[in-house]
RNA sequence: GCGGGUGUAGUUCAAUGGUAGAACGUCAGCCUUCCAAGCUGAAUAUGCCGGUUCGAUCCCGGUCACCCGCUCCA
């Protein structure tokens, strides 16, 4: 991102995330948890519309995953079913997905420049006298050659014994340059960074064993992987799917609900043959990309980015990150869903660390004993929530409100408000009866308050697409009028065909 | 984690070393036959802790939170 004039819209036309925070507190979708308290960092409450935005993103995710899979390479509907696994697992689960020990690297900060080193990455240079101990970025010849020209002082390579940064005792850090600095003894001692939640179970502080919360619901789905096969009738290649929250200590949870520290998954597993796990990898980036489209995200914010190589993992075969244009990255863009070919690195390692045999026998290859190829569309509830609402969010200075929320009607939290005219004449009582016919198959709003004007303006607020309004001609013919947000355009139907109307709608 | 900035009603802002105003929102009443979000009224705020001071929302320190940049993001 340019450094210069990242600066906030002038221009009221403009999304500007201060703005979108706010409605977001007013109407009621996200709040600041623990607010009274004054906050805590990296965690978020949903308010009643924002509960109810998460609900409907959540739910047609579930749809298009498990209920309505689909359609496969070979024309048949796939096969995905749902799990829901517990947050909290035998710590040996993390122990071998490699969330403890294995990727909590200790980091070092340099006092003088800023800049922060993955400890194990820095090389130190030992000299046999008492010149500053050189260290340089492992692996990186050139900024070796670079470092020693500069502050070797004439000596070669060869004057000097080579150790890992993790391997120097804490008391010779005084005599440590650090990397881009000029001055030595710069570097703080190494710092543990372990994302994972530590939790205790056990009421009695003597008994209490250490566990962990989930980093992410795809172990749930791993350790799963047996009985689901055993209990299923599941055959290769399927799919299990999981939503739920995870947990992880970011160092520094930014940009509203983007990075917290307590999230929302929405996860599903992709097992299949090795052979056929490139094409399903490509069918499963497409098929998400459309999903995200499908409830309105325009295509111009997306980007389907693939991981360049040294980017990948290394038990990764394959990354690609949809992205999404946030107006806090624009113009760049910020993870939205990652989906991974991973393949088959959990089972292996599951198999490993539980003893337990995971491999799949397959009838349909000749009793081909193998362990499945995984591909991981994983996908941030939350973050599709901010996607939505940020993509939603729409200045217009036309209108009463000046803004409105263009929520894809699907994931509008309220489908439609209804509204008499006045509060009298009859109006209430027939917009009641509408409501509570509505209601039973819709999320929607009766209300009778105040002047039509400001009714409109605040369901446009809210993002709620369709209005119903009774009025005195509705008790004479039985019409209401039917008012559409995004234009205002007014058409009178039937009372009667309400619902059908919604429901037409609402496709 | 580092550096910078900020912290006043629900929101956006104003003001002051002698405890604060507005707009919009919210609520109540009125009015209204379709969006000039009408009229009248009401409730609601100096993030938290400490220090200086006769007295602090204002000055100082700490803390918490938010924003921006860097770093990080298995």
């Amino acid at each position: 991102m340019s450094q210069a004039a990242a600066k906030p819209a002038e221009n009221k036309n403009e999304k500007d995330m201060k703005d979108i925070v706010a409605l977001c507190k007013r109407r009621g979708f996200i709040f600041q948890a623990s607010d009274i308290y004054g906050g805590i960092n990296g965690f978020w409450d949903y308010g009643p519309l924002g509960t109810e935005l998460k609900n409907n993103l959540r739910d047609y995710w579930w749809k298009k995953m498990v209920t309505t899979p689909p359609v496969g390479p070979d024309g048949h509907p796939v096969q995905i079913v749902g799990l829901d696994s517990a947050i909290i697992q035998n710590p040996a689960v993390w122990v071998a997905s490699g969330h403890v020990g294995g990727f909590s690297d200790p980091m070092v900060d340099c006092r003088e420049t800023k800049k922060r080193y993955r400890a194990d990455h820095l090389i130190v240079l030992i000299p046999n006298d008492d010149t500053p101990w050189i260290t340089s970025i492992a692996d990186d010849e050139e900024f070796l050659n670079a470092r020693l020209k500069k502050a070797a002082k004439g000596k070669s390579i060869n004057d000097y014994k080579q150790k890992s940064l993790i391997d120097v005792d804490l008391s010779d850090y005084p005599k440590i340059l650090a990397p881009d600095a000029k001055d030595k003894g710069t570097l703080t001692e190494p710092k543990e960074f372990n994302l994972l939640f530590e939790t205790g179970i056990g009421a009695s502080e003597a008994d209490k064993t250490t566990a962990y919360l989930r980093g992410e619901t795809a172990q749930g789905i791993f350790i799963n992987y047996k009985n689901v096969v055993d209990s299923s009738r599941v055959k290769m290649p399927f799919g299990i799917a999981q939503v739920g929250k995870a947990f992880r200590n970011e160092v520094n949870p930014r940009n509203f609900i983007f990075r917290s520290r307590e999230f929302e998954q929405m996860e599903m597993e992709w097992f299949c043959h090795p052979e056929d796990a490139p094409t399903w990898f490509e069918f499963w980036k497409s098929e998400r990309k459309k999903f995200w489209e499908s409830i309105g995200l325009s295509s111009e914010n997306i980007l389907m980015r693939d991981h360049a190589a040294d980017e990948l993992v290394f038990y990764s075969k394959g990354t690609c990150d949809i992205e999404y244009k946030y107006p806090f990255t624009d113009p760049d863009f910020g993870e939205l869903e990652g989906i991974a070919n991973r393949g088959d690195y959990d089972l292996t390692q599951h198999q490993e660390h539980s003893k337990t045999k995971l491999e799949y026998l397959d009838p349909e290859r000749n009793n081909e004993k193998y362990l499945p190829h995984v591909i991981e569309p994983a996908a941030g509830l939350t973050r599709g929530v901010l996607a939505l609402i940020c993509e939603a969010y729409t200045p217009d200075p036309n209108r009463p409100s000046g803004v409105f929320l263009n929520f894809d009607p699907k994931m509008a939290p309220k489908k439609a408000a209804i509204l008499p005219l006045m509060a009298k004449d009859g109006h209430p009582e027939v917009a009641e009866k509408l409501y509570m016919e509505l209601r039973e198959e819709f999320a929607v709003d009766l209300d009778i308050k105040q002047n039509i004007g400001k009714r409109y303006a605040r369901q446009d607020e809210i993002g709620t697409p369709y209005c119903f309004t009774i009025d005195g001609q509705t008790l004479e013919d039985g019409t209401v009028t039917a008012r559409e947000r995004n234009t205002m355009a007014q058409e009178r139907i039937a009372l009667d065909s309400v619902a059908a109307y919604l429901r037409e709608k609402l496709r």
